[in-house]
Order: structure tokens, then sequence, then C-alpha cells
DNA sequence: TCGACAGGCAAGTGAATACTTGCCTATTGT
DNA sequence: ACAATAGGCAAGTATTCACTTGCCTGTCGA
């Protein structure tokens, strides 16, 4: 469902995950961790940044991949088209289009 | 901030609101609710569907104008915009690009 | 083989939030 | 003036959800 799309951005800390991944693609679990910590001054436990991923990656916006015991995430931002896809812009009101 | 935004779209009955403000613009509360009802099924009270309004506009997804005793409800769409240009779709991988 | 590293699972807690109920205000028609 | 209509405010409840804590599994290097 879209429900899942949604859920997944309705939490911050989430969206910035997503930042995180579309500045650097590939990162492992305890690289995000980290990079949270650092560069966004969030203090937050692995733990709960592992369910983060898991609730974007049921979203489909972030996929993984497996070597070993490293577990790369990888951001696509295509179920995001679905958004502007049911709530289309209005169609242009012409100004010059006063027909009738 | 962009939380009003994600938080606006993360509740279900909130975007059939939208989605029913899509196919027929400046609705009333009373409207809004009477076509949830028929049309969607749901059954919700009025000062559900007036507190989900308000979220939607502190959003700036919905737009009110009052006359008299009635209050009629636009859809915005270009919050939506924010979304996809944040995340943007990444550089085209071109095949042909096997540069080195 | 053994310890360190990368990650997963599950229960418990506290805060956010969707919804209801009850009452109040303002505008319109007769 | 009065009733009906359109909507707003506020408190209470119940569910959802983010986060923590504690323990377990699998992989790699020495």
């Amino acid at each position: 469902m879209a429900d899942d799309l949604f859920k997944a951005l309705a939490d911050a800390t989430r969206r910035t995950i997503l930042d995180e991944l579309a500045e650097r693609s590939g990162q492992t679990l305890f690289e995000i961790c980290a990079r949270l910590s650092t560069r966004h001054g969030l203090g937050i436990s692995r733990q709960a940044v592992s369910q983060h991923l898991t609730v974007l990656e049921a979203a489909g916006l972030v996929e993984t991949r497996r070597e070993g015991r490293c577990k790369f995430h990888d951001l696509n931002t295509a179920p995001l088209r679905r958004i502007t896809e049911r709530w289309p812009a209005p169609p242009v009101p012409n100004p010059e289009d006063s027909t009738r």
C-alpha cells in the first residue's frame, strides 16, 4: 500500500537517513549511525537506526545488498514519483483563456 | 518546517481528503464529511474531519476562504514539489558512458 | 578456534496522535 | 426573535510508534 511510503516519510530521523544515503550511497548500518551522530548531531542507538531502515525498506525507499557480514543500503527515489502523480499540479489557468 | 507536510500526509484519511479536493475543489466541511461517508465508506465524525483539515492547512496543502458561515477548502499541490526536489532522481547511468 | 565485528529479534516504556463527546459561537432564513 | 445551519474549542481515551535494553546469530581476522 501507499501507507508504507507515507508512514516512512513521516519521521524526521528517517528523512535525515534518506538525505545521508542521497549524499553517499551504499552505506552500512554502522556508517549511517556514525554519520547521523557526527554530521547531524543525532544521538540515537544502533537498533533505532536499524528499525528505521526496515521501515524505509518496506516503503521501497531503501534497497539493500548483503556482502558477507556487511549490508549496504542504497536510496531509491522512484516511489516518490507516486506522490506527485497522485495529486498532479492543476491545469495552468491561462489568463488568455477567457473562453466564453 | 517540512515536518508539517510529511505529518499531514502520514494519515490515510487525510490523503483521501486530498483526493476528494483534487476531484472537486472548494468543498465545505459538511460536503467533505458527506462524500467521505458515501463515496469512500468512511464513518468519521465531523470534528475528526475538521481536525484533519486543520492539519492539512498547516501543511499548506489546503487553503481556505470564508464566505459568511461557509468555509471553502481548496487543494494546493505546490508543497508536494519540495518532496521530489529534496531527493531528486539519480543521474541516469548512461550505458554508453563506460568512460575509462 | 576464539574474539571482535556487523547485524537481528523481541519485549517494555513513554510520548504522540486520531477520534469521540459535549458544549459554544456566528450566520442565515422565516 | 428564534430555530436551523456551518463551524470551533477543549478534555478524555485508546492506539500507534519511536526508542531502549538485553540477548542471540553469523562472518571475518589472528
